[in-house]
DNA sequence: GTAGACCTTCCAGCGCGCTGGAAGGTCCAG
DNA sequence: CTGGACCTTCCAGCGCGCTGGAAGGTCTAC
């Protein structure tokens, strides 16, 4: 199967593929006489693994980590539970951080609602941004 | 005053000054007869109007969109007031986004607890993770 | 034999907000 | 006059996951 079927079938670029080989997620394959790249039809798997570790949050190198340790027949089960609350620990961390942001973008939009234009003046540049801290 | 003093002034570092400038969110300064630049001090204040703004969570593109306003003798306040709002709709998204992921991390760390390593085969790569769409 | 669809490699850039380093100039204290 | 603290410019890289393009090779259909 050459790269462009894979791709296709994989709902992927052949670019993509060729980065994930580059990126250590596959393994080269064999090529054809004319240089071309040949997969056997696992890969699919293979990549289907990645677009759902992908789309659980984990990162190329954290999936490549687990690729790893199963390629070299261990299973990455307590690899993987640490990783799963990594990142969970991680996704808090970043909604705490968004709450925050949030409130105070709030508290300014409640203060646009109330700005006059016209008796804002040059110097504080912005009265709605600049007085939060300053006044 | 140095770009040195203007950066312990702000918290900042003397390479982000030079940055900002390069950036367009400071106009550039006149400068001593050695080449130095020479700030008047009311810029202390644009920078801390760029911190405020930043940590509403604009970007230093949106800052200068407002700072070239108001340079330009225009109250900024209707254009503040939609990227507030902006960044409040990009903000739900987000959010929405990491809860998803959250759900997403949540299941497969109940699977995990689950998990026996022993029964973990190959085939799979990971049946915690690989499973979800393909079990 | 030729068009064109596919493949190859390599190098570079995206966005974002800096940060680091090299190579040199300026200014002040001792 | 020397050391060193500061400044200047320019170029490069971080992390992340690709994506684009150039320059060329391969295979198939007509």
């Amino acid at each position: 199967m050459r790269i462009g079927d894979l791709a296709t079938a994989c709902g992927l670029t052949a670019k993509t593929i060729r980065f994930y080989e580059q990126a250590g997620l596959l393994h080269a394959p064999p090529r054809t006489s004319g240089g071309y790249r040949d997969y056997p039809s696992e890969v699919t798997s293979r990549l289907a693994f990645v677009g759902d570790a992908q789309s659980a949050g984990l990162t190329l190198a954290e999936i490549r980590s687990i690729l790893a340790l199963r390629d070299s027949g261990e299973a990455p089960c307590s690899h993987v539970t640490n990783l799963i609350h990594e990142h969970l620990a991680d996704i808090e961390k970043r909604m705490s951080e968004l709450r925050k942001t949030r409130t105070a973008l709030r508290g300014l939009a409640d203060r646009a609602a109330g700005t006059d234009p016209s008796t804002c003046t040059d110097a504080d540049i912005c009265s709605i941004i600049g007085g939060s801290t300053r006044g």
